[in-house]
RNA sequence: GCGGGUGUAGCUCAGUGGUAGAGCUUCACGUUGCCAACGUGAUUGUCGUCGGUUCGAAUCCGAUCACCCGCUCCA
């Protein structure tokens, strides 16, 4: 498949995504609420079968992987193992020269006694001493001037003259920030500080969470994987880019688990199976991107990140991450619960706790990647000829053109597969056939049936929402029992039986 | 979080203090023998929300919410 050369603009899109039913502000009529999103009959449609897709090439065609669905609120402890109340339940700041973050009740602040307009210094925790340096060499000033106050009693209006802990200049740190992007809720009918849980920010936990069952039950050896689809909620303090930082969002997730020492060759097998998945599902490669990750982009305990990046129209951007994590969130979980997550090899009699490669995409994300990447206005010449791909941000075409909107999806994952048309609405013959072919699809695929207005017009509403075959009955259908079959890209017609058209349309539409 | 912009019908938008509008869409009927045809008719709005000024507010003022752009952030 070749890249889209059309750019979408998001508004266009966004407008297209709500007039045809894919995506909706959610509780609109009430205003709506910043980072979430519903999704319309179109939209629901689109993500099932990303989801089935992913299903299907992850689960269902791997012996070696199987699922799981776990619940979104889980003991709190998990949160604790796996470092997301650690990190981030306290307020952090960053320096911006350095790119340092600091939690700000380990940082103390070397402050003038009684000149409040001097240089202030950080510096962090008992670490006094480069501090101490910085009074005599920037503010030629004597330490015992100098009072030792912590950093959340300096007021952010002072910051312009406070000297971060790795730098020589004032005003480079930002205003502490608490950093916790889990949503709290409480569990039963009493709010305390007993009943806190929190909305999972991964479905990943859960999966390393239940390790040893599934691994009991499933009579799996290693390598193999845990896979699982689910809704995740991350508090982001600024979401943007229409659907694509959303605080509740839906992720596929996969824990495959290896032999230590297998890791970089496992890594590498899954960045390149996920390629090629988003390739049949219709992102060309020329617009996918392997952000590898090194050095401090790299979490401690990982050992590989590659970010599978799309070009979206505001700029290239992640779907998935693929990381080798090592074994930090089963040893993690290990010692947290106390509870064995090791893995006995039969033929070695090794026990080890299994490293785990981790690709994780986001339904959202990739849903919203294939409506840029489909959309498309071409301009048709009205007397035929060449079909040309319109302008950017031109959408009204040129004198003897007309414009035609068209998602072109790619057919598995398109809403519809068939929409089935009477050629007249006012010939019963021609409706009652139209109504028989359609029932008998419509048990197999998801179709669509309309027989309002002119035929030219049901056929561009199909375009319109990336519906790849449309069948329509005519009058030859009565005398021979053979339709038209028009395509969605080509808009060219074939004509043949309807008892070949299941294997036609199958072969056309299969995932 | 900061700065700028926007908010009127399902969509795109006009309307600068005095009766709420257009085009497209949608629906019905008629017409229509394959690519957004035509005719007739119909539906659609607390002018984002709340408050203030005014005899009177879509219009002026304030707050708030949402969306867009740029910074920032993104474990």
């Amino acid at each position: 498949m070749k890249p889209n050369d059309y750019h979408v603009s998001m508004d266009a899109l966004a407008s297209l995504c709500k007039r045809r039913g894919f995506i909706f502000q959610t509780s609109e009529i009430y205003g709506g609420i910043n980072g979430f999103w519903d999704y319309g009959p179109l939209g629901v449609e689109l993500k099932r079968n990303i989801k089935e897709s992913w299903w299907k090439s992850v689960v269902q065609t791997r012996e070696n992987v199987v699922g799981l669905d776990s619940s979104i609120i889980m003991h709190p402890k998990v949160w604790e193992a796996s470092g997301h109340i650690g990190n981030f339940k306290d307020p952090m700041l960053d320096c911006r020269e350095t790119k340092g973050r600091y939690r700000a009740d380990q940082i103390s602040v070397l402050k003038h006694k009684t000149d409040d307009s001097a240089l202030m210094f950080a510096f962090h925790e008992e670490a006094s001493e480069p501090a101490e340096k910085k009074v005599k060499k920037l503010a030629k000033g004597d330490v015992a001037d100098y009072e030792t106050v912590p950093l959340l009693d300096i007021p952010v209006e002072n910051y312009d003259r406070l000297v971060g802990p790795e730098t020589n200049e004032p005003g480079t740190l930002t205003e502490p920030r608490a950093f916790n992007l889990m949503f709290k809720t409480f569990v039963g009918p009493v709010e305390g500080s007993a009943s806190v849980a929190y909305l999972r920010p991964e479905t990943a936990q859960g999966i390393f969470a239940q390790f040893g069952n599934v691994h009991a039950v499933s009579r799996q050896k290693i390598p193999f994987g845990i896979a699982q689809i689910g809704k995740a909620f991350r508090n982001e303090i600024n979401p943007r880019n229409y659907t694509f930082r959303s605080r509740e969002f839906e992720q596929m997730e996969l824990e495959f688990f290896i032999e230590p020492g297998t890791d970089a060759e496992q890594h590498e097998y899954w960045v390149t199976e996920r390629l090629k998945w988003y390739e049949k599902v219709g992102l060309p490669e020329g617009r996918m991107h392997r952000d590898i990750h090194e050095g401090d982009a790299l979490a401690h305990y990982a050992s590989a990140c590659t970010d599978i990046m799309y070009d979206f129209p505001f700029g290239t951007q992640e779907l998935e991450g693929i990381a080798a994590r090592g074994n930090f969130d089963l040893t993690q979980h290990q010692e947290c619960s106390g509870k064995k997550l090791e893995y006995l090899d039969d033929e070695s009699k090794e026990r080890y706790i299994p490293h785990v490669i981790e690709p994780s995409a986001g339904v959202d994300r990739i849903a919203l990647a294939l409506l840029c990447e489909a959309y498309r206005v071409e301009w048709i010449p009205k007397g035929g000829g060449e079909v040309l791909t319109a302008e950017p941000g031109v959408e009204r075409a040129p004198e003897g053109y007309e414009a035609r909107t068209v998602l072109r999806f790619a057919p598995c994952i398109a809403p519809y597969k068939v929409a089935v048309f009477p050629l007249l609405k006012n010939k019963e013959e021609l409706v009652g056939k139209a109504r028989e072919v359609f029932e008998q699809l419509n048990e197999r695929w998801t179709c669509f049936y309309d027989h309002a207005g002119a035929i030219g017009r049901r056929y561009r509403r199909q375009d319109e929402i990336g519906t790849p075959l449309g069948v329509t009955i005519d009058f030859d259908t009565l005398e021979d029992d053979t339709v038209t079959v028009r395509d969605r890209d080509t808009m060219e017609q074939v004509r043949m039986p309807i008892s070949e058209l299941e294997t036609y349309i199958a072969e056309r539409v299969r995932f």
